[in-house]
DNA sequence: GGGGTAGGTTAACGCCGTTAAGTGACCTAT
DNA sequence: ATAGGTCACTTAACGGCGTTAACCTACCCC
């Protein structure tokens, strides 16, 4: 009944590969149609208030099945905030390679971080108000941290100090925290109150960044003298 | 064995208020055990992970005890949290009423703000990040809403506006909200990231408030030109 | 002194995140 | 072909949560 060694062997390995790969696929294929139920419901009532069993339910399995998956539901959080962070990364990446003076591309900065913000409400509330931590925490398929999102910001701000845009006495990292703490001010603003709505974000970043610039702008002038 | 019907009466008064003195002393003593010990425990290990059980058993009673004196748990934060507004009101003012010209107040202003949150950061945290919605609620009591705090924001900015300093064809509430904005900004990067400790904030608030100011004292330079 | 009331308790409900144990289908190897 | 093992998934359970209902008891008032 035995065929050839080398036959056999290379039939067995074929259906073994073979059927591992479909083990792998499904199990992704089911990691996905969790993960996609948790996005969901995390953005539509919260990270809090959305529940294992909500999510498996919404998934069509129940609340353990996601153990096997994830780790528990932080790190369920974690997976959803990195595909946050990627398109975060991305945006920024974008605004920052536009035309343009380092001037230009600086408030172009902060109008596409708070454009984030306005389009990816329950991404943003998660990855800087909820759960600012993840930020700094190691995706475990070693992959880029949260926090390098922010490279594409320090880049920007040593073009504009470079160009004589930005003052260059203050330190760069200063004030890539000024600029930091303004965007998100706004971001934050919009997103937990109701006294700013996308529209209203808008006009005041593009206000507030202008004239933030403009400030900053007259110290390098006035350093030069 | 009674004595004349006015005697009579006037001590059953006497008494039946001294009892019901007694007990609304009483019962507000218990509240406030219960209202120290709720904004010790929210302050300690954030309000969502301070149970009701917790915070009675801190104050000396079982959790429906609270029930007692408290509609539920969101009533009893926004009881510790209507305390905070007071303060930071009083904070704003002084800051406000400060010696300086309408320039110097308002970066005055800004430097109070981030002080109230340096000061009081769970507070904060629970005023303006995790329990914003607060800001519009009635307080039962007929006191003033929380976000009447901010009348003195709006008050130093239209002197400002007055005094030239502030442009005035921007608008004195986009004005407001984007120093709102950037003020907020700080206070939650200081308290929500690892990126920002007190005396960063204070550095980058008195530097980032300047800057603006500066911008809008060009922009409100060249409105008369 | 008896009845009502106010402040406190215990017990319970239906949630929650998470773990342990069990079930059944499919893969593997003799 | 079949026994054994693995893996995806389930049910059951634990302790804790916020909250309600029922009860207890000490005091106030008549």
């Amino acid at each position: 009944m035995r065929t050839v060694k080398d036959e056999t062997q290379t039939l067995d390995e074929l259906v073994r590969s073979e059927a591992a790969a479909r083990r792998d696929r499904e199990r992704a294929e089911t990691r996905r149609v969790i993960l996609d139920a948790a996005t969901r419901l995390f953005a539509e009532v919260g990270a809090e208030r959305a529940s294992m069993r909500q999510i498996a339910a919404a998934a069509g399995y129940t609340a353990t099945t996601i153990y096997n998956y994830f780790e528990d539901k932080d790190d369920l959080l974690f997976q959803v905030v990195l595909d946050g962070f990627s398109t975060f990364g991305d945006r920024l990446k974008e605004a920052a390679d536009g035309e343009g003076d380092p001037a230009e591309r600086y408030v172009e900065l902060g109008l596409a971080y708070v454009g984030f913000a306005i389009d990816f409400p329950y991404h943003y509330k998660l990855m800087f108000i909820d759960q600012p931590e993840l930020l700094d925490r190691e995706p475990p398929d070693g992959s880029t941290k949260p926090i390098d999102s922010f490279r594409t910001l320090e880049w920007t701000i040593s073009e504009a100090v470079a160009a004589g845009v930005l003052p260059s006495h203050v330190g760069q990292n200063q004030l890539a925290l000024e600029t930091w703490s303004q965007v998100h001010g706004v971001a934050a603003m919009m997103i937990t109150s109701d006294y700013l709505d996308a529209d209203q974000a808008l006009a005041v970043q593009r206000h507030a960044g202008r004239s933030m610039l403009r400030g900053y702008r007259e110290e390098a002038l006035e350093e030069r003298r």
